[in-house]
DNA sequence: TATATCCGAAACTCACAAGTACCGCATATA
DNA sequence: TATATGCGGTACTTGTGAGTTTCGGATATA
């Protein structure tokens, strides 16, 4: 124990000596995993299928991820990029041509890919809050987000009134296509989310089409 | 072969000798399964975990199942009793009175648990139909099919309209509950499921409170 | 009472997956 | 160029759980 610790700051950097580690690598990894985890689920999952699907060496994976549990918790929180910000949201001047203009083929079939996902977490969630903690910034809350802002935009321009529950209203359509796409293992596509805009959501606000 | 196979019928009963199966202690074994299962989850629960919850052996388990996987659909299939029929479903006259007379203790304690289960269930439901359709007929189809028939009634009362789409209709309180506890794991309570029926489901069947 | 089966309990086999160690090669610093 | 590290691949160790077997004791038929 002669100077250890003693590093400048923040897990100092020891060394730099050798080969460096190829970091362009992480989210191809990461992705792999989010493949398998949708295939097969948490424990379905294995690290050799990760690793296989990856074209990459067990080894290397252990080198950046200290556990399974930890690889699969960075892989749900990568899923959070493929999120759309706000100011790409559609302005048509109606909520429902609003709502109807976020149906698109990548965002049906980008939601349809989380779920498989949430559904192989899902008994995992009760048990490891940093595990559900990551899934519903990564999965839940993006969606509500988008919604609740529409509605927002919408009360704001007097097409809606100030005082229905949007908290519960914007879950109404993850918490429905969840429902389909997990329980139902029916296909969710345009038609549907148009019936659950038009029969649902819209008269849950008051507006009758 | 002299004359195997001959029985009479049906499986014929082979032999009557010695200690008979105790076939009351099924039910008991099946409650621990469905205890485990919810806990745990499909791939947590052992079988060790459900004989010693059941003070049964092993052993005796697979004497009356062949697998895990059959004593498990067994188990979802068997939540099935607790079901409520059709003619003790309440009558006060108006939609909104019985649905809110279908929130009792009970019945919000019962669903809290069959949708934990449902969580422990929900990573193998995409690859063993079996499971699914078990799941689906203990779990999910009672609680639409008692929404269905109430607002077939209040349609034949005059009180809704007949166009509505009840198919989807029915389905809100089932998904948002189920959302809201597996993937919210928030609460639903009495106050909860009021803001439901009067913010969403009867203003999508057109009764605004 | 003799026999056949069930019971709970515990020991066992077997397969599989997490995590580790090592190989030969590639790629970086000094 | 010498050294140290990362790479993909493979073999290994270890733990755990499904399913089987065995045991002493209980309970049924004949």
């Amino acid at each position: 124990m002669t100077q250890l610790d003693l590093t400048d700051e923040t897990t100092g950097p020891p060394p730099k000596l050798g080969r460096k580690r190829d970091h362009t690598r992480d989210p191809e990894i990461l992705q792999a995993a989010l493949d398998v985890l949708a295939e097969e689920g948490y424990e379905g999952m294995t690290i050799d299928m990760v690793a296989a699907r990856a074209k990459a060496g067990k080894a290397t994976l252990y080198r950046r991820w200290a556990s399974k549990g930890e690889l699969i918790i960075d892989a749900v929180a990568c899923m959070k990029k493929s999120d759309l910000d706000f100011s790409q949201l559609p302005d048509t001047g109606t909520l429902r041509g609003d709502l109807v203009g976020m149906i698109r083929p990548h965002s049906i079939e980008d939601g349809e890919r989380k779920l498989k996902v949430m559904a192989g977490l899902s008994s995992m969630l009760a048990r490891t809050p940093e595990l559900a903690e990551a899934a519903n910034a990564a999965i839940v809350e993006p969606r509500a987000a988008a919604n609740r802002f529409l509605i927002h935009r919408a009360i704001d321009r007097g097409e809606v009134a100030p005082d229905v529950d949007i908290e519960t209203i914007s879950l109404i359509s993850p918490s429905m296509t969840a429902y389909r796409v997990l329980v139902l293992h029916k296909p969710v596509d345009r038609e549907y989310l148009i019936s659950l805009i038009d029969g649902v959501l819209l008269p849950a606000l008051g507006i009758t089409p």
